[in-house]
DNA sequence: GCCGTTTTCGGCCCGACTGTTTTCAGTCG
């Protein structure tokens, strides 16, 4: 069984038992609900997790869940579950999952007009509403029941598409609301929160925070927004609307003496908030988006924060960067006063993996750049050096003698205008295809030529995990091999990536100096986060590139960076913040 | 049912918004 049917067969679980008594088992549904989240939030397979007898080890699953899933494994169903499930017909757990739809609302539905047929559910309801008898049932009304048609029919519009955008996209789009937000003279400041601030892969709503005095014309003034579709909600402190693609996005207003606890709210992560409340609670205190509010001394007045790190001072704890704020131990952290210097943007010294449009006829796609303008890039960036890793010439129409003589042509120019480019250090280097027998796709003559070699797949995708380990292991092997790019091969949106034994390439790399690549590429960026994170516990060193295939996309260092922040990297841990010497010696060395 | 910077027992985050109500239930983040 996959986590995501985990997660849903927990989600399913809690949705029964606040159907069956909400007052009786509210906490069994408050656990329910936090392992169906931990679990659809899990990177390996929970399956694996069993087999190494370490279930009890993912937060949110404790003792009886554990003999619960023991159970599922062993013999694919679960007694207790299927006591709880028991009476609640099958189309309420189709239901819940659209939404504006909960288990009271969806049970009612179902219960008035016999809905017992999951396949048909959701057509049989919209009949229904369009007939007009919603509306009749107790509770529910015209505006409802025009609700749930379009609830319904939004849904199976958007039925197996994935509305998750990549970062940078999201980045871009948001930084425009925020800069129409700013037209207003009312808005004192506006900033993006919620996943853009953490910086997560993907992002599924925009989140803008707005400090003012004027609530009320700045929700006008949002909602006014010329690319808006529809819009969802109106209060008088928050809104929110759709703009093209179905893309929700969010707006929080707070007066400026309180911004500070609209940040620290609305950044999320929920799991970091969550367990920040707790914390505060252990304290006596209690924390809102308005401030922080003292339980022991009732008549004490809210205490307001106008900068976020006040707001975390104030309860014992360091600032914590955006990026960590994932609930896997920062707060314990920021209590000790031991959070990690996470990297940044100005620590790189350069990026390694980029491609010129220098034509040494490769296996895949050309830059659209000179090597000229690609240095010249590197130096606006600030940078000591930069590596061009064209791709390898194409195997298959070339002989080893012609890549050498493509990769000595490409070597002789870069001498040439290495006078013309005091700034900059360019590097040698090319993207080397792992063949699918795990060998080097140019010989060591060609290798020779180079100052060092970036190694990936591009071919072969769907090998098993263990086989796929032994490719790249021995790819990298090669002394000349210094770098695995992109190395799940993911590519968000399109393809999952292939399965490698991360705990055998770490122990590999570690051991023989090999560094893994978290590539910025805005659908890729790959290495995750978490993976990064495993990485650096286990002192491996990362690379962060851009595989810009155009000097104007080297500017997406940030995201790579922001991964690897997330990744809980500091500046030691990434190679190519080195000095150039420093760099050039990593290099050589074996 | 989970979990620990007062706790292995006794707690469990906090508030906004909508629709249907006239004080609240349900859903969401």
């Amino acid at each position: 069984m996959s986590n995501r049917e985990i997660a849903k067969l927990f989600k399913d679980v809690a949705a029964a038992y606040v159907i069956k008594n909400e007052e009786k088992f509210r906490f069994q549904i408050l656990a329910y609900q936090k392992a169906s989240d931990a679990v659809s939030n899990l990177t390996s397979e929970l399956q694996d997790f069993y087999k190494e007898n370490k279930l009890e080890l993912v937060p949110g699953i404790g003792k009886t869940i554990t003999s619960h899933l023991i159970e599922l494994f062993k013999s694919g169903k679960v007694k207790h579950f299927e006591w709880v499930l028991k009476g609640i017909p099958a189309s309420v757990f189709v239901l819940i999952d659209i939404p504006s739809f909960g288990p009271k609302k969806a049970y009612k539905l179902i219960k008035e007009f016999k809905l017992n047929n999951p396949d048909t559910v959701i057509n049989d309801l919209v009949e229904i509403a369009r007939a007009g008898k919603i509306a009749k049932l107790e509770g529910f009304g015209e505006k409802s029941q025009e609700d749930i048609i379009r609830a319904l029919s939004e849904y199976k519009q958007g039925e197996g598409k994935t509305t998750r955008m990549v970062l940078p996209y999201a980045y871009e789009v948001s930084e425009k609301i925020v800069s129409y937000l700013k037209g207003l003279k009312y808005v004192k400041e506006a900033i993006v929160l919620g996943s853009i601030r953490r910086m997560t892969a993907t992002v599924g709503d925009i989140d803008i925070a707005v400090a003012t005095n004027h609530p009320k014309e700045t929700i006008e003034h949002f909602t006014s927004y010329p690319h808006k579709e529809r819009l969802v909600e109106k209060g008088i402190a928050t809104a929110s609307i759709l703009i093209s693609g179905d893309v929700q996005v969010d707006l929080m207003t707070q007066p400026p003496e309180s911004f500070g606890s609209l940040l620290q709210h609305f950044t999320g992560s929920k799991n970091h908030n969550v367990h920040l409340r707790e914390y505060a609670l252990r304290k006596g205190l209690s924390l809102s988006e308005y401030g922080i509010r003292s339980l022991t001394k009732k008549n004490q007045p809210l205490s307001k924060y106008d900068n976020e790190e006040k707001f975390y001072n104030a309860l014992g704890l360091d600032w914590i960067p955006p990026e960590i704020r994932e609930n896997t131990g920062e707060i314990e952290l920021a209590a000790q006063h031991k959070l990690p210097q996470l990297v940044e943007l100005k620590n790189m010294k350069g990026d390694l993996h980029t491609h010129s449009n220098f034509s040494i006829e490769p296996s895949h796609d050309l830059g659209h750049n000179s090597i000229e303008d690609m240095a010249e890039t590197a130096v606006k960036l600030g940078y000591e050096y930069i590596g061009l890793s064209e791709h390898n010439p194409s195997v298959s129409k070339h002989s080893q003698n012609d890549i050498h003589t493509l990769i000595k042509r490409r070597d002789d120019y870069i001498e040439q205008i290495k006078s013309e480019m005091k700034n900059v250090r360019i590097l040698k280097l090319l993207e080397i295809d792992i063949l699918v027998n795990g060998g080097l796709a140019i010989n060591d003559k060609c290798l020779d030529l180079l100052d060092g070699a970036i190694v990936s797949i591009h071919s072969s995708f769907n090998m098993n995990k263990e086989d796929m380990t032994k490719r790249v292991l021995e790819g990298l092997s090669h002394p000349k091999a210094k770098i695995l790019a992109h190395p799940t091969g993911r590519m968000i949106g399109t393809r999952q990536g292939y399965d490698l034994d991360f705990q055998k390439i770490f122990e590999f790399c570690r051991k023989h100096n090999k560094a893994l690549e978290i590539n910025a590429w805005p659908n890729r960026l790959d290495l995750t986060d978490t993976i990064a994170r495993q990485a650096i516990e286990n002192k491996v060193k990362l690379a962060i590139n851009t595989d810009s295939h155009a000097s104007s996309q080297m500017i997406l260092m940030k995201y790579g960076v922001a991964m690897a922040r997330r990744g809980w990297a500091t500046k030691n841990d990434i190679i190519n913040t080195l000095s150039y010497s420093e760099f050039a010696e990593w290099l050589k060395a074996g």
